[in-house]
DNA sequence: CGCGCACCTGACAACGTTGTCCAGGCTCTA
DNA sequence: TAGAGCCTGGACAACGTTGTCAGGTGCGCG
């Protein structure tokens, strides 16, 4: 009874509202199925005549492929998964759109979404995209064990980590050099005549941030200055938190007369917090962002270029889905340190 | 001769790599197909001794259910597809992350790519995007015509604008009172005493810059201000242009004594010219950025919620997925005037 | 005039999943 | 103890497309 079983499916779901299929363009057209699918994918060996056929016939039912079900054919998708950190983040904007347009070049689309820094998600999501099959992953990884990717790495799906490194398992990674920096931006400080120079980052589990951090301590080493405990403060970069360590520094008998940030966010902040106080405070940020050079001073940064670690990311993974051997590569991308004057200012004692 | 269809099938392409399928499941736990169909999808009727079977040679397998059949199956697909502008913009940003948000709230994927403001290249992305199936569509218009989407939206695939409004076609839209916002911000010029008050916008075939020019000239009209043609530059948002158009405006015999901008990007770039003069310029923007309060003066503008935008487009995407009635719907968000500063200086005749 | 060949065209299976339906075994009750 | 009813599990078709292969048509050449 096939009949009953194709109006049950039908009253069940609507079934993309009962587009038209090639079977239907066929039987407008009066031809076969397969001759419609070779039309449609401009396959040879059609004449003319035929073809026009097919094609008033696509025009007019309104047909369009359905590459759900070739797909589910051909075993590639044309689709790359970015799982990404926050959409929202100014930084993650334009490393978003490097990666878009590397796929656009290859034909494929970007399917993305948000980890909000929560490692359940980032799983979540990750596995997600390899259900519906993303030909390759590219991840900013939230947390530090990525090992429930091992039977998709191998079933196929190629995967490139950008931004921090995967935890558990031997892939191709994409980093700025944070260590190098760091340990250069602090050192600026350093040969402006700063002594007493803070250090305020993200929570130190973040890659980026512990090798921020790490470069801070080896600028400081290397100048023979014993680091103060009072003057690191690694935690969460909300603005309350950020703003309290701020002034914690600021205060005491033996204040900090420099600044270095371990991000964006961390900067914004501390520029807010130096802008109600009257002594003149050093700062070095890093992460570059808009309208650094407008401000009074002008805000001086150790810049990463976030659109060429996507592209480079993204170039990698096509790479590796035309089948580049090898193994797993580590690329690490310079950073640049742009003078503009906070981090010009001498110290205030 | 299957068999040698099959061998041929698969040396074709790699097809996912060979993944385990719920046969391959099946004949490992010494079940049926259904059964472990059953299992990945939580449906009751299964003891808990099979299920346990079952489980076992997934987890062995590392079997992953492949959603492109399932989509295939079913008609739904769980994604919705976003086409924005440019997803460097931090104007899309926090857009983007809303309507994410809302579709992960509903379970759904986001797929998403920039259009560049090339309404061929929005056409085609938003064609591929239908092509795979996606359930819904949010589109930030960057041409103005949308009858290509009509065969889409007759076939089910629902459909909502944002920021700008569909051109041919009836459909949801969600937009900013472009032209309240940019009335009620002239307007505050105007009460601060600026009579010469210039206007730079984006190209006027683009929606919101027609509308927030409306606003401005309604403004001066409802003050009684002759527009001079020389106070209204509308074209390309490049810094060369906008820097162009500015010290046009400032030169001259008779130069404002204000400017209203329109948009973020117009505003930078204004922001950079007039901090190389001595003579004070107010300024009013439309669009908030961040660090507009640390600048000297801070920078007073019209904001729009940009997530308020996406989560409501987002949230009427839903609603008609979910089968709401109803013609289409015009939603209009309000406008909020932040002065900082930079719009309550007196004009310096 | 007949044969071979190139070229079109369409029938059919298969991709991996889910919905339907039925069989068989079990329990419970009369 | 037989019959009714429930629960579990599996066979089968279908989703819309593409790869394979074979049949059919028309043409050129011997």
């Amino acid at each position: 009874m096939p009949e009953t079983t194709r109006r049950a499916d039908r009253a069940n779901g609507s079934r993309y509202g009962n587009r038209p299929t090639m079977k239907d363009v066929a039987a407008r057209a009066g031809v076969g199925l397969k001759t419609v699918s070779r039309v449609v994918n401009g396959e040879a060996g059609v004449t003319p005549d035929t073809e026009r056929r097919v094609r008033e016939a696509i025009e007019a039912l309104g047909f369009r492929r359905n590459d759900s079900a070739r797909v589910l054919r051909k075993g590639r998708t044309a689709s790359i998964g970015l799982v990404l950190e926050d959409l929202a983040d100014p930084f993650y904007g334009p490393l978003s759109r490097a990666v878009e347009e590397v796929a656009r070049a290859h034909g494929a689309l970007l399917i993305n979404g948000s980890s909000a820094e929560d490692p359940e998600r980032e799983q979540e999501l990750a596995l997600a995209l390899c259900a519906r099959r993303v030909d390759g992953l590219v991840v900013i990884p939230a947390g530090d064990d990525h090992r429930y990717l091992e039977p998709e790495i191998r079933a196929g799906v190629a995967t490139v980590f950008v931004d921090r490194p995967a935890g558990g398992i031997d892939a191709d990674v994409v980093l700025s050099d944070n260590f190098g920096g760091a340990r250069d931006g602090v050192a600026h400080l350093i040969a402006h005549g700063h002594r007493r120079i803070g250090f305020i980052g993200d929570m130190p589990r973040i890659h980026t941030a512990a090798e921020r951090l790490r470069g801070y301590r080896a600028a400081m080493e290397e100048a023979g200055i014993p680091v103060a405990e009072g003057w690191m403060s690694l935690g969460a970069t909300d603005p309350e938190r950020v703003r309290r360590a701020t002034e914690e520094m600021l205060a005491g008998p033996d204040p900090v007369t420099a600044v270095f940030t371990g991000n964006n966010r961390v900067t914004v902040t501390v520029i807010r917090v130096l802008a109600e106080r009257d002594r003149p405070v050093a700062l070095v940020g890093f992460d570059d962002f808009e309208l650094a050079d407008l401000l009074q001073p002008g805000v001086t940064v150790v810049a990463q270029d976030a659109a060429a670690l996507g592209r480079t990311a993204a170039d990698r993974l096509f790479q590796r889905l035309d089948g580049a051997p090898g193994t797993p590569e580590r690329i690490e991308l310079p950073t640049r340190l742009i003078t503009r004057g906070s981090g010009e200012l001498p110290p205030a004692d």
